[in-house]
DNA sequence: ACGGTCACTGTCATCGATCACAGTGGTATC
DNA sequence: GATACCACTGTGATCGATGACAGTGACCGT
């Protein structure tokens, strides 16, 4: 490979020069110096003006699944709002692995400038790890209970969820059943806690059968799906955390026969990009994902180019719910199925 | 940031002894520099290690979509198989964009020791630089026509285009189109060669009318099929070549009222993650996506290992036509729709 | 002719880790 | 006691780019 010494020597300067031919400073034989570059395929070595400069120009980005379209959507939002700044983007797929995750973090922090993660749990204390390290992070659709107080983009789980119970609710389903997520990630403990707050508001009663604990797998899904329609005393509606498990009590309503919305409504969280050509079209909240990767995006840039440190910031998305065919009023009790 | 002269201070010895250390070998004071490597919280620079050996343990991976599920399939594949080997996986999205996989290409050959990328076009120059950078590459999904014989990945785009013709012709249609991708791409271009064969070697008759060119999008799959169904003489079985535009024949097949399979058969290339759960569940063509990038970076791993060259490998992965609701016999001619 | 400014120049230390090389001290052998 | 060998050690150059520093020459004003 062609380094700088070998464009100085063709051109009859100093690396000196050539550096400063670089940085557009004027110099009197550019036009050597450019006809050397040239010529010669020079590219200035990443690596040497990383060791030197202590920058990366690189972000890194951690998920915990990659191949979950909201994730794929979070990235591509991330990778636009960066790419115009001169920033690649290092993805990182923890595969909802902790230990990968702390192996990420530790690799990531040492060719980035900075991180967007959304970490697994909010017990995680991983991140802290880059605090003491100085290095910016953003949390995006997750976030850690512990460590300093870091940038934050969220998306308002309560109101979706508020949004989906009030929707049943006003069908007129009095027997809604849930299938929350991890508990322990952000989004699981507040679309669970929101259920349980939505429900109490209106004056529905919930048998511990209803609430049902999954962990955002398609498989938890089609589980949890099955256990609740073999309750004695079924629901009438399910709301269901994810996406991925929203597939997956699909799956199991399709194997079991139900008719969907007839014999039971069904509320995702997180639209599909197919959604709307399921069967049924599937009634969802849905949320920018995109939309919610470009925010932390920004926030980090930001961090990054700022001279004096900006304050915290804490961004809530508005989230929408959108209302397709896998909901309906419920069939009246004693009614034939 | 604390460095190895910190630590061969504060261990008494020279950082030469402490590199020695970190390398496995037996030094005397192997506890002192050991105690001193965590008191400090001691981490080698990954950079300044990039430096001097020339290795920067990452490989680059440039694809078209990473919001396509069968590209997030495909960079799972390959981050599974190439972590284990201390590698770090840099994400490019080109978005479709020939500038822009550009600027990728010239980016990551700085910071990786070798690409998998699927180039966006044969005629695609770019992937040259590399060769001439010495820089080991891997093609998967796609190749180009032109510069030195690589590593490549395909799959057996013929095969799944012939499947998928053999089971409409069996089921007894004469009047099949297709909507085709982009024909400067090796699948696009595969796959309709394929489709003029499949239906030439079973006798049938082909109107241009019924050969419709898209690009790979969900828009042209939509816009394409809306102008097949408003031929005189309609097809009664389309093959779409790719998931997104199957997707976008499907939205308009919705839009039009048609009744899919009854009045119109539909075979798509690729799977979907939801492809059973559509109205109605898709025939398709499936291949190994998660796999097909697990090759590929097997190849590039054995490149970066290996001592002596090994030869080019030129692999090519089987397909599986999986057949579900979308297809049928097509309904006799005359019969009210 | 002299001092001062201006615009540009090259030298060299630096970033952090590695490795070739040249020691150093200890033990074993003759 | 001299020699050879072994196991380990530190010194210093190196990877490539950068920038502080100290020039250098041209030009201007007095």
């Amino acid at each position: 490979m062609v380094n700088i010494s070998d464009v100085a020597r063709a051109a009859g300067v100093s690396t000196a020069s050539v550096t400063r031919h670089l940085a557009g400073q004027r110099i009197r034989s550019a036009d050597e110096v450019s006809r050397a570059i040239e010529q010669l395929g020079y590219r200035p070595s990443a690596v040497a003006r990383s060791l030197r400069s202590g920058r990366h120009h690189s972000i890194g980005v951690i998920v915990p699944d990659i191949s979950n379209p909201f994730f794929a959507a979070l990235v591509k939002g991330i990778e636009r709002e960066v790419r115009p700044h001169g920033l690649q983007v290092i993805l990182g797929n923890s595969d909802e692995d902790a230990a990968r995750e702390e192996s990420l973090v530790r690799e990531l922090s040492q060719r980035t400038d900075g991180l967007i993660m959304a970490p697994l749990s909010e017990n995680d204390e991983i991140p802290n790890l880059l605090s003491e390290a100085g290095l910016p992070l953003v949390f995006v659709d997750r976030e850690t209970a512990s460590g300093p107080d870091v940038d934050r983009v969220l998306v308002d789980n309560a109101a979706g969820v508020h949004a989906a119970v009030d929707h049943l609710v006003g069908l007129g389903h009095t027997r809604i059943a849930t299938i929350s997520g991890r508990l322990d990630s952000t989004p699981g403990r507040h679309r669970h806690e929101a259920f349980l707050a939505a429900t109490a508001g209106h004056g529905l009663s919930l048998d511990d059968d209803l609430v049902r604990l999954g962990d955002f797998r398609e498989e938890s899904g089609r589980v949890e799906m099955t256990a609740l329609w073999d309750l004695p005393r079924r629901p009438t509606a399910v709301v269901v955390a994810n996406n991925l498990m929203t597939a997956g009590a699909l799956l199991a309503l399709g194997e079991l026969g139900v008719d969907v919305p007839r014999d039971l409504s069904l509320v995702g969280f997180d639209d599909l990009p197919l959604a709307a050509l399921l069967d049924p079209p599937l009634t969802v909240v849905s949320r920018p994902d995109v939309e919610e990767g470009a925010a932390a995006a920004r926030l980090l840039v930001e961090r990054l180019t700022a001279t004096d440190a900006p304050p915290t910031a804490h961004q809530v998305l508005p989230v929408e719910l959108v209302v397709r065919g896998s909901t309906s009023a419920p069939r009246p009790e004693g009614t034939p199925a």
